[in-house]
DNA sequence: AAGACGAAAGTGGTTGA
DNA sequence: TCAACAACTTTCGTCTT
């Protein structure tokens, strides 16, 4: 038996931990949903054979890594030492033109994806992520590859989308903006994109949730932790996730931040806020509003405090 | 002068016939 | 494929501090 490889510990499906490895088609399969998660798998076991009596069992070579081109793994049609052992003329001509097609196919797709990993390395490492999302980045990428969607499109237009997607699934959204000032793609072609090879890989990616945004926004404001968890607060209430649906999460999730940093005097300027947000000022302003309204009198009245302090410190100075 | 607020017009994407 | 539509942006004027 053979351990599936370490990155699939969840069945992105259904969450289940229950994941089956198939030997013999080499496939993971959730066992709950049935969900085939991969197909085509190396078998990266032991080996069984023992090279020499007392060796310990095992193979060799570097660890495999989706961020290789092709894994670390490469098969050439190999050099024949006697191509007259193939018999007929004919199986000798089939012989080079298959190793001829061989050669070109490879290497056109090996050109590609030892720039499109390079180019992924340098995005994620502009963008901090950890790397555990560049490898389902580059996992991504290379069934992109695979399937020939990256046609008619930049590669780093792919590279970017699969960036995207890849911060998508674990949850840890960038925006689109962010992702195209790191890479320099236009921002409508990433998302466009996207949902191109989220269409074609029948990906199943949950809408992306405020909540996800607000650590890094504000620390990105300097805000305390307090804040953070204020604005979660007011994120989890019942009321404010029914608003969340059609909205840019983003904007959510400035104007919970903006809130929290108003009723624990710490103010931040709308303007501040919307900036790091990569959103403008009116959406906050509307988002403000709305969420305001949803959340009833409490909030409210706390913020009038908050503004009659203000009020009463500048009284004092003057 | 700077920030907040809101109205109005414009933009890009989605949806449904 | 086209029009209607919602969300968001841009721009601008006004008010407050």
């Amino acid at each position: 038996m053979v351990k599936p490889k370490k990155h699939y510990k969840k069945c992105p499906e259904c969450g289940s931990t229950e994941l089956v490895y198939d030997d013999q088609r080499g496939e993971i399969i959730c066992s709950r949903c049935g969900l085939v998660i991969e197909e085509k798998m190396i078998d990266v076991g032991e080996e069984w054979k023992r090279f020499e009596e007392g060796e310990k069992k095992g193979h060799v070579g570097a660890p495999l890594s989706l961020q290789k081109f092709d894994q670390g793994i490469t098969t050439n049609i190999g050099e024949l030492s006697d191509i007259y052992q193939l018999g007929s003329e004919k199986k000798i001509r089939k012989y080079f033109r298959l190793k001829k097609w061989q050669e070109r196919v490879s290497t056109s797709i090996e050109r590609n994806l030892r720039l499109a990993m390079a180019e992924l390395r340098r995005v994620a490492s502009v963008l901090d992520l950890p790397n555990f999302v560049k490898e389902e980045a580059s996992r991504l990428y290379n069934l992109v590859l695979q399937r020939g969607l990256v046609r008619g499109r930049s590669m780093e237009a792919n590279v970017a989308a699969c960036i995207y997607a890849a911060c998508r699934s674990y949850n840890l959204p960038r925006t689109l903006d962010e992702i195209s000032a790191a890479s320099d793609v236009d921002r409508k072609d990433i998302g466009r994109t996207f949902r191109f090879i989220v269409r074609k890989l029948n990906l199943k990616i949950k809408p992306s949730d405020p909540r996800d945004y607000i650590a890094r926004f504000a620390s990105m404001l300097h805000l305390s932790p307090k804040i953070q968890s204020d604005a979660l607060k007011l994120l989890k209430r019942k009321e404010v996730s029914e608003l969340t649906s059609g909205r840019g999460p983003s904007g959510i999730a400035a104007a919970a931040l903006y809130i929290a940093a108003l009723l624990n005097d710490e103010k931040r300027t709308q303007r501040e806020v919307a900036d790091v947000a990569g959103i403008t000022e009116v959406t906050i302003r509307n988002r403000y509003k709305e969420l305001l309204d949803r959340l009833g009198m409490k909030e409210k009245l706390k913020i009038k405090e908050m503004e009659a302090k203000m009020q009463r410190r500048r009284k004092k100075k003057s």
